[in-house]
DNA sequence: TTGCTTGCAAATGATTTGCACTGCT
DNA sequence: AGCAGTGCAAATCATTTGCAAGCAA
């Protein structure tokens, strides 16, 4: 809402940029202006976006493409899947270009939004996690914490 | 995989009825013996299961019924959704009904496991998530916490 | 009886896929 | 040139819904 079309070129795109596209040749994947588009589209945001959101923001992508390159994405790391229950899915930028935080997520209208916790608390949970893991020979990879409740647009008209 | 398809009508399961009814009740529902079946193939797996899963558990209950009925016993908070993003929905047996427990979640083959942690961990988890949503104006009604990984069966494949 | 519930079949709608074309490398 | 990536349209598939018949209060 109070982003840009397309995120200025300044030095945190540009490191954004050359992880993605590390990681993209990683798995010999090309880093064309379609995905790139993507990537700015979800950078230019503060939280996640579903994908009306993001053909919103760049309506020349084709949702199919869209799709098919969030998966890609997904598959090198550099894109998060957020399953919201009800219609859409969200969609992030992965741990290593987004800080790690955690989601207030509105039972009512889907609206999801970005919080951070101390680390201290995260480093406990992160802990205990592990701990509860290996008792089920489970292999953590990372962990995902959401808030659920009513937002305060939602809750004024309840 | 180890439980009948009914449980026996032992205390818990009594106990387990009346709340539900209750609660049924409360929003002018009836028990039927379509969400009777529905609740015992829920409360007899000690993980979440899928539509597949219930209808291959209670073979004679409608598809369509049974996404209803979990529809309607999801707002009288008697059952819990689990969006696991892809392919089914998981579905498990609310709060009151199942003590509070957290999901190991498998990216590779989508099975989830639950695990419980200490309420010491949980305490101050509340205490801080309240705090960021006082922030946020958000009024908080339950978290979840998944922690994402391989399961031993998949970790042993890769 | 009354109208909530159910089952079946058909509809919906997000996501995926086939295929021919485009554009990196 | 050669093959990954794209756009369009059509297909897929979990979930939802319409409607006539069944069952609980």
């Amino acid at each position: 809402m109070e982003n840009p079309t397309t995120s200025p070129p300044d030095e945190k795109s540009l490191d954004r940029h050359a992880f993605v596209l590390k990681r993209l040749s990683n798995k010999n994947h090309r880093y064309t202006t379609g995905r790139h588009r993507l990537v700015d589209a979800l950078a230019g945001s503060d939280k996640p976006l579903t994908l009306p959101d993001i053909v919103a923001i760049a309506p020349d992508l084709a949702a199919s493409s869209v799709y098919r390159n969030l998966e890609v994405l997904e598959q090198c790391g550099v894109v998060k899947r957020i399953a919201s229950g009800r219609d859409h899915a969200h969609f992030e930028l992965a741990e290593p270009l987004l800080s790690h935080h955690h989601h207030l997520v509105c039972t009512e209208c889907g609206a999801i939004e970005d919080v951070r916790l101390d680390d201290e608390v995260e480093e406990l949970l992160d802990q205990r996690l592990n701990l509860v893991a290996a008792r089920a020979s489970f292999k953590p990879l990372h962990h995902s914490l959401d808030l659920h409740g009513h937002c305060a647009n939602c809750e004024g008209l309840l």
